[in-house]
DNA sequence: CACCAGGAATGTA
DNA sequence: TACATTCATGGT
């Protein structure tokens, strides 16, 4: 018995196989590397859309050293400096779609006070402002949910989704379906959410 | 040389 | 709802 859920939860079992086979993950980036602040998260969620996490990694690794590591360093470009900017993020490909994402997320994220301001906000409320921001879809706004500001959301991927075929967790399709078949079947706790999506997508590669 | 990686937008049926 | 195409670099 753990937080009230019976561990006998075929889900929650899943998680405690997953856990025992490959350890307790790190913070995001999970494997290996330097910590990243929530800003950083943030940034890098957008990175590695489509993208092998080495190379997102190249380009946050070259926003260090241009220190705009940050939202609000990359809220204050102007946009003629978007192509400039655009050569620094490059090796994590689909580099001028990503340029205009960060950016556009950068001066929304100016424009209403901060990431701290944000977190504040109720999360479905948030959620939605974030599915509306352009290049923000499903995956990473509950990345940024997840991972940067720490709200409990569970986030799916192409893993989770062969995850649950593997162990035949469920038939249901679609995002939210089956994010709201996890969050049922789980507790309520974000630490929880973040190890066990890393834990997935851990068991993925070593596939 | 081909193939893929920690997605999303757009268009088609 | 379910697919197909586009976006692009760097590793294998």
């Amino acid at each position: 018995m753990i937080n009230g859920h019976q561990i006998t939860d075929r889900v929650f079992c899943a998680y405690l196989e997953l856990l025992n086979q490959f350890g307790t993950p790190g913070p995001w980036p999970w494997f290996g590397g330097i910590k990243y602040n929530a800003e950083e998260i943030t940034i890098s969620a957008i990175l590695t859309q489509a993208t092998n996490w080495r190379n997102a990694e190249l380009a946050l690794e070259q926003l260090r050293q241009h220190k705009l590591n940050s939202l609000s360093a990359i809220g204050k470009l102007t946009k003629n400096k978007l192509p400039w900017f655009s050569k620094i993020i490059r090796p994590s490909g689909f580099y001028q779609q990503k340029t205009k994402r960060l950016w556009s997320l950068a001066v929304w994220v100016k424009k209403h006070g901060g990431l701290k301001k944000i977190k504040k906000q109720p999360l479905e409320s948030l959620r939605g402002k974030l599915l509306a921001l352009d290049g923000i879809g499903p995956e990473t706004a509950d990345t940024i949910l997840l991972y940067a500001l720490n709200k409990p959301i569970f986030v799916i991927d192409e893993y989770t989704k062969r995850f649950i075929q593997d162990r035949n967790l469920t038939r249901a399709t679609g995002y939210q379906p089956i994010q709201k078949f996890f969050e049922a079947r789980l507790p309520r706790n974000i630490k929880l959410y973040q190890d066990y999506h890393a834990l997935i997508v851990r068991w993925g590669k070593g596939k």
